[in-house]
DNA sequence: TATGAATGAGTCTTCATTCAT
DNA sequence: GATGAATGAAGACTCATTCAT
């Protein structure tokens, strides 16, 4: 008799509007989001999205938090599918390489790392998937260069963000090559 | 008792304005300044900032321009120094490291970026001066390894924007050697 | 000290905010309106009026379709009135004489006509109630002296705007009498 | 020497920005002009303006009297042609239809009694001009019924600025005629 | 005297938050 | 508990007016 306006799943309710404030977030920046945007978005009435959060800031938090799960979801994946294939160069350029096709990936990243510039909470949420890169490469390569690595692909994320092309793969391949092997110093030609 | 405040020095006035907007720019982000925020910092009147620019868009895009004027002198800069020492990657490893710690030129770059992921005026001037990087390393190490080197130098300044401690010297010497030399075909140190 | 206002009827807060935008219009002009002036007229708070109205042009529209609705109420009862006493310069002349009295109707009347000089939308609105006079003169007198009619009583209504007595009923009567009939080609009457 | 930058003429300049709020009253309406349109409009800098009027007021009130000034002028033109002419209805009608096609002039009357509504000093100049039609029909077709032209007339001005086609001279003439002339009571139609 | 910089009051508009229903 | 109306605090912007130069 009730139904058509009342919604029954208070948790489903939170979801929707936690994803929407998530998508709004990489859309147009932690900055922009409003209760009202958010509300529009999710298709929810405007109540709603400030019956399960007291304060714009918490949803602005949870939807954060959603989008590090995000993409630590998606580093996993990354990370298994590079150590079936084996981690070398060769493997992680190409799957890296996939991964910057994927916009949506990038988009998202790219959106946790700007907010983390201006809040602490945030940053120790983006350091931890960026330390989870240097985990599983660095039992292979060494914590150095493992590190050097994972600095190496934050620049790639970034420069995929300003330029309209990414990097071709044979050069990511050969930078990481490079960056996770050691190279014979007399191969490199000394500046006259 | 003597506060009625009236100088009478608008290009004085006008550069206070676009450098209070610049800091500003830096501390809290594009999105999050205000005329109000920009008088406060300058230390004029609310009315000065509307005086001046006719928007606030107009505002920001000016301090926009003068942070990118300030990244290009240090770009400049650095490169001037590393090809008086050798565009090496000892050369370059170095001076990046010092350019690491000088907090206010990396806040700068990415306040910057940070700007051009959403506007594409400010892209344009972004990816001039990622372009300066290339061009002075391409003469050298050619054009693929320059811009394989262009991205690490951006992941660099990420990194130091999320993490507390900057990578070593030595680290980034060794990436840096790695990205600009040719690496044997097997990724293994050969014994030489 | 039971003053917490806080209603609770959406129509009726929206119909006063109208109501009181419309008077004011009449009172002060359609471009002296301001979100202000109407949230103190209405005695409601000021996001009331940008909370029923997404722009301050919406309220304004939303005020003068109701004064165009007041004076096609006014205009239909005269023509009502007229059309039983017959539609005779007299009657009209009488009729019309007791309208100009009616101060309320002429200043309405007069401020839409006004807002329609710049706008097109109410332009037209004014033009629909100026047509429906001439609608009903014409059956019984023509198309052209309805017309020259209307106009006259439209002169009659900026008359009264400006001046402080109105035109005698008999002045009104015998320029309608002359307007709606029939006059011998030489200018010099009759002796017949 | 200085030549260039100063005109040395106070009462031209006086003239030229009255003049420039004149025709931007005509064109916006008394509510919308300010100091920068006029002086933007005269080509003259914004501290003229206020130079030469204390208060913007005081400017308008100048500027409404120079329309004023123009519109007497019109009705003296007119009026010289009628009295040259004859000061019959077909007289009338033919230089009333030719004045109707003025636009400029029309729009200035309009502009000029639109502010009168809301200001006692227009309203008493606008009065004396109404008066002066008034004057000269007098005479030759007594009191009432130059009144009751008069009213006519302004109909007609109110009709050309709602109607995109003014009346026929055929209509206007006969208008007149009927106004001006008396009208054997047996020729007006009975009503059924 | 002539100019335009300086300033704050006031405008429209958006929105977080509260709270009646 | 769910909804959206209520409200005031900002925010961007415009401008009359003052006054240094």
């Amino acid at each position: 008799m009730t139904e058509k306006r009342r919604r029954r799943d208070p948790e489903a309710r939170r979801r929707e509007i936690t994803r929407a404030a998530a998508e709004l977030i990489v859309e147009v920046g932690v900055e922009a989001i409003t209760h009202r945007k958010v509300a529009a978005r999710a298709g929810v009435p405007l109540g709603s999205t400030t019956q399960y959060f007291a304060t714009l800031d918490d949803l602005r938090d949870e939807a954060l938090r959603e989008l590090v799960r995000e993409i630590e979801e998606h580093v996993d994946k990354t990370r298994a599918a590079v150590q079936a294939a084996g981690v070398t160069p060769e493997a992680i350029a190409r799957l890296l390489r996939a991964s910057l096709a994927d916009a949506r990936a990038i988009e998202t990243e790219r959106a946790v790392v700007t907010a983390a510039v201006h809040d602490p909470r945030v940053r120790d949420l983006a350091r931890r998937w960026s330390d989870e890169v240097v985990g599983f490469l660095a039992p292979v390569h060494g914590q150095d260069r493992a590190r050097a690595a994972a600095v190496f692909i934050d620049g790639l994320v970034w420069h995929a963000q300003i330029h309209d092309e990414p990097l071709d793969e044979q050069v990511i391949r050969d930078a990481l090559t490079g960056i996770l092997a050691p190279v014979p110093a007399a191969s490199v030609p000394s500046a006259h």
